[in-house]
DNA sequence: TCCTTGTTGAGAATGAATCTCATATATTTA
DNA sequence: TAAATATATGAGATTCATTCTCAACAAGGA
């Protein structure tokens, strides 16, 4: 039973940290949305769900759930940063339109073999990384053709 | 001869805009750099330079610069944005490590022609990629062991 | 020459992210 | 159990890269 607060739990503690009700809510928060979330919108959630979380503990935490490794940083759009939680789901690239900011995923799984291996050859122990896509949606595309 | 002027040149009469002197020293600081730079950085430059540009006008030439195609956003470190020219040289990955904040690059062949494909299966008009690998260099790597 | 449109520098404004600090709350030690 | 130590938190101030505003200026066409 593997769940995110045990594991969430256990990384704070190898630190000397505590998982607290704010910590724990902001979790749940987290963990509650299916897309893609700032911290601003993740307040938000909070406020929703009646939590009292000031938005200063929402931008200590961020970093934690990062290094924890239960989310994940997946781009920056309009000068803030965008995450995302992990839940055993692979990894993927963002497809991200320029004119109406949508964005789309793709499997990464062509292309992790690749980055394994020259990571090898660099030496360099890989910890993260990103792949963002931009440029036009076919929506887009499709609607600027007809004008 | 395709100098970056007469392209950037181009670019701007295409847009009804000019090449006026700021946008023509800001170009020439952009292109006497070999590495990558923020706008701080190309605006010292320009200072060297002795170029009485302001940077009001270096963040407004950016967009352009970026628009031409004549430089690219490689990625962002410490909240700043990081670009650096092309000059024909092949599209690349960086290698970012986050202890010492060294980056290394490394051509891209092997991913250009997936992500082509995948670009057109999701009928996505590609422009613009970014693939940034965070983690550790060997030298950090190494450092960290003898500790 | 007049008029429209583009350009610039200087400084103000913006806003996401971080920091400060006084106060609370655990955990450890005596 | 009490005192000492370390961690957490909210509220608001602060930072700092980036963008905006505005007045002055320049270029090109009618």
């Amino acid at each position: 039973m593997q769940d995110h607060e045990q594991i969430f739990s256990r990384f704070l503690a190898k630190k000397g940290l505590r998982l607290t009700l704010p910590r724990k809510q902001i979790l749940d928060a987290v963990f509650s949305l299916h897309s893609h979330f700032d911290a601003e919108q993740l307040f938000d959630v909070l406020r929703i769900r009646n939590a009292e979380v000031s938005l200063a503990t929402v931008y200590r935490t961020l970093p934690l759930l990062l290094e924890s490794g239960l989310i994940q940083h997946s781009m920056r759009q309009e000068s803030r940063d965008i995450y995302e939680h992990i839940f055993g789901h692979p990894r993927h690239l963002h497809w991200i339109c320029r004119q109406c900011g949508s964005v789309s995923e793709t499997s990464l799984d062509n292309i992790m073999p690749f980055l394994e291996r020259a990571a090898q050859e660099q030496h360099f122990e890989l910890e993260d990384f990103s792949l963002n896509l931009m440029g036009l949606c076919w929506r887009c595309k499709n609607e600027n053709r007809n004008q």
